[in-house]
DNA sequence: CAACTGTATTAATTTAAATAGTACAGTTAT
DNA sequence: ATAACTGTACTATTTAAATTAATACAGTTG
């Protein structure tokens, strides 16, 4: 069900992250399906539960599945969100955000800025 | 002439770039004025002088600064970089927030998103 | 050639990221 | 109630990357 390549740079948690993303996203897991326990996929993959529960509190934190504490994990009913290029972008922004940082932007200075991005955008125009 | 915060989380070649960008940009430093050499400077800051020269090689790289071997290093004649670079900065900021808007990222979701990579408090804070 | 200058390469150190070990708390069925 | 599940939190260990340093090289100047 799940395969990872141990030989790449890529960490354990980014692989099970995207891997599940795609699954969800293909329809190949379906809404409300329950997803294997930290333990057994972590036993199956030979790897730590942790491990698996980064990927899997990552994927909850984008809202992709959620997780209810003794019961388990499931994804979500509403798959709008469960987008690969939604994904992508978002890491595209993070990227972005951290190398402006990077290059001496004042954080407030750039949260103002991406205000002003946004409420142009809400002001209504399209490609 | 150069101050450092050694107990800083900021890498030492991060704060003399920051701090020569800001001299620059400031006038405190004129164009073709000649900088300290990589060692004068690193003597002087406690610092080994490779680590003097990464911060040189930085601000060459950004066109802030120009180095010839054997003679010196000088601030760059036409200081219009020092604010280009951060201008690039914003501008993959603003392409990647179009992008992630263009693939259905709501504006609220993606400015708390984003408020969350830089970890804003209420209160403005130091390194 | 002596005393400067920047540069390149490698090694040592320090710091952060990734993963694992262990213990805790809620759920379910017996 | 308890046994066997579940996710979670916290800490430690391991691994990788970033940072700094040591050393050697090559060009410039007087």
């Amino acid at each position: 069900m799940f395969t990872l390549d141990y030989q790449s740079r890529l960490p354990i948690y980014e692989q099970l992250y995207k891997s599940i993303i795609k699954m969800a996203s293909l329809g190949v897991m379906e809404p409300n399906e329950k997803l294997p326990s930290v333990r057994a996929l972590g036993q199956q993959l030979g790897v730590n539960p942790n491990t698996v529960q980064k990927a899997y509190q990552m994927l909850e934190r984008d809202q992709i599945i959620y997780s209810i504490p003794g019961k388990g994990s499931f994804i979500s009913p509403d798959l709008s969100s469960v987008d690969v290029k939604k994904s992508e972008a978002l890491e595209k922004v993070a990227l972005a955000v951290k190398e402006a940082i990077d290059h001496g932007v004042d954080k407030h200075e750039l949260m103002q800025y991406i205000e002003q991005l946004l409420s142009i955008e809400s002001a209504g125009e399209e490609t």
